[in-house]
DNA sequence: ATGAAAGCGCTAACAG
DNA sequence: CTGTTAGCGCTTTCAT
């Protein structure tokens, strides 16, 4: 394991002379830059995290906090924040946080004490009031994705505007009588994101004139499962289903697809379906959705968060696009005749 | 920040005994054991990475190496990496390695040699010769997990033995015509995967005393979305089509079910299908499978590596369990009457 | 069982 | 622009 004297010999300068010219600190000669430039690769030679860490409270590493990491969303914000922190020669260390408060406490006191992390980001994670102060203890850089966070500045698509804009699709071609598949009050606390969706769905209700009728809203978890299970309610009912839904997430979206198509409903005559994300297989199934972009979330996440280690920019909050992508789930109700 | 040196003044002891009582390496007496303990705990003191790093030359952190985070198996061992190795003190730092030759080349000749990882843990990656060198003179304790690695320990389920007896279950239940669907060419550079499920499938027919028809094997890569293409593929035709398909993942399976249903084949009476994983849709879709548990892997993965780490255990090559898992997508061929 | 002290490898004044 | 040097905070001999 070459050291930085050995790289200072070979190039024949100080170890200081080393350090600047590999960290891009202080001024270096053209010359010694490209001496040590050569002898570092001769040799091998990488800096030592820890070393250079200690010595200058630096550690090219940020902590990710994530709910969970298998899910669409998750995984997706995840992988631009890991692709991006790559290319800037940052490590990701990732800290799930799940609802295990032992495990929850330990990050908080331990995990994220002991100075591995120069910077945070926190992925759609609910925190409790003391896990927000320790989070803000840490003195150190902060940006949140998907949901708000007191104090962090969060990067996430307008909630409201993302079901008013999908709803608003659907009483455009006619619909009247529109469904909504939302998260349950459990899952509420983790993402603040149903409620805000709800609003934005009955915003747009309202501004057509039309009451919420609760029959047609229900419930689940964002999985594909549970939609199907909510759906089937839902359509069960010839007298009083929906001839349009729209689901707070593409997952749930798809679910309901297949209980409409389990109930021999053709889509889009019988029934028309808009979701939130443009999932993966949101294609395949022909799924009208608003698409949200998690991938360049994360690598917004990490622009903003290096602004903020550099000392650029204050970072702030900010609204991320959303765009309606209209594929064959929804059309014109069927004309009762 | 308190330091050390606080706790020890705290403590009455020398940072030398802090050192030890914290960390549970020299002898302690149960008095100063106890100081230490509650003058930490009072100062919110915890060790730092770098330092302990340095000093030490041990970080309690572990590399992973993955392909892809946005894929059900990855992200399932990931989290049980992850668990595992927060359960153990250890923090996670994760190390995409794409198909970019530039990045894969930075994270073997950077990230990986800067000393901030005391083990890997590669999962599914294939690498080339010279990133399999570079890996190995990290001189560092190595597990992989999904495909083999030469020379290093690997844990995976015994692919050719998964798809034997995925295929001799729809062979007793006396099918004779047995599609497959499996990996390309491409993708097997990446898994290896794909091959080993190819000779189990075959073999079975074999013992079967049927031959190999390869109108009835395609390729996919993997997703819902190229299962559903390359089916439909095979099943468009009511004269050459099989009554049964084996597919190297649930995905493919799933994609293969809604082609079916596109095609007004009805399951399981004019198809039956089984997948592999027991992914978590499987159910939805009523899929017989043969059940390997990623999220398992993941924690097995971490308890080899620390029993290394440790200097316990020569870790060795491990297949994992796998089971089948029977539901309505399977039974008896419909008999041609 | 404990303390003193010598590093671990690097960075950042400081002096020139 | 460059070198010297004092730490960064901890671990680990080596004595005692």
């Amino acid at each position: 394991m070459a050291s930085i004297k050995d790289v200072a010999r070979a190039a024949g300068v100080s170890v200081a002379t080393v350090s600047r010219a590999l960290s891009g600190r202080g001024n270096v000669s053209a010359a010694a830059q490209a001496a040590v430039q050569r002898a570092a690769s001769d040799l091998g030679y990488v800096v030592s995290s820890s070393a250079s860490g200690l010595a200058s409270g630096r550690t090219r590493n940020i902590g990710v906090l994530v709910p969970v990491i298998n899910h669409w969303f998750y995984a997706s914000v995840l992988e631009g924040i890991c692709t991006a922190l790559m290319r800037e020669g940052y490590d990701t260390t990732l800290y799930q946080l799940t609802k295990d408060s032992g495990q929850r406490h330990q990050i908080f006191s331990d995990f994220l004490q002991r100075q591995r992390v120069d910077a945070v980001i926190a992925v759609n994670v609910e925190l409790s009031e003391q896990e927000l102060v320790a989070l803000h203890a840490l003195n150190k850089p902060l940006v949140g994705v998907g949901g708000p966070l007191p104090g962090v500045p969060t990067l996430h698509v307008d909630d409201e505007a993302v079901s008013a804009l999908g709803t608003n699709h659907l009483l455009s071609l006619g619909h009247v009588r529109v469904g909504y598949i939302g998260g349950s009050s459990e899952t509420d606390l983790d993402f603040r994101v149903p409620s805000h969706r709800r609003i934005g769905y009955e915003r747009a209700l309202a501004e057509a004139g039309i009451d919420v009728d609760e029959q047609l809203c229900v419930s689940a978890d964002f999985t594909m499962g549970q939609g199907y299970t909510v759906a089937k309610q839902l359509l069960g009912n010839p007298a009083t289903r929906p001839t349009a839904i729209f689901a707070a997430s593409d997952e749930m979206a798809i679910g309901a697809i297949l209980a409409a198509r389990d109930l021999g409903l053709q889509l889009p005559q019988d029934l028309s379906v808009v979701g939130v994300d443009d999932h993966e297989l949101a294609e395949l199934f022909g799924l009208t959705t608003i698409r949200q972009q998690p991938h360049q979330q994360g690598e917004l996440a990490v622009a903003m968060l290096l602004k903020a280690i550099r000392g650029e920019a204050p970072a702030r909050a900010h609204h991320l696009e959303h765009q309606l992508i209209v594929r064959s789930s929804t059309s014109r109700p069927a004309t009762d005749a």
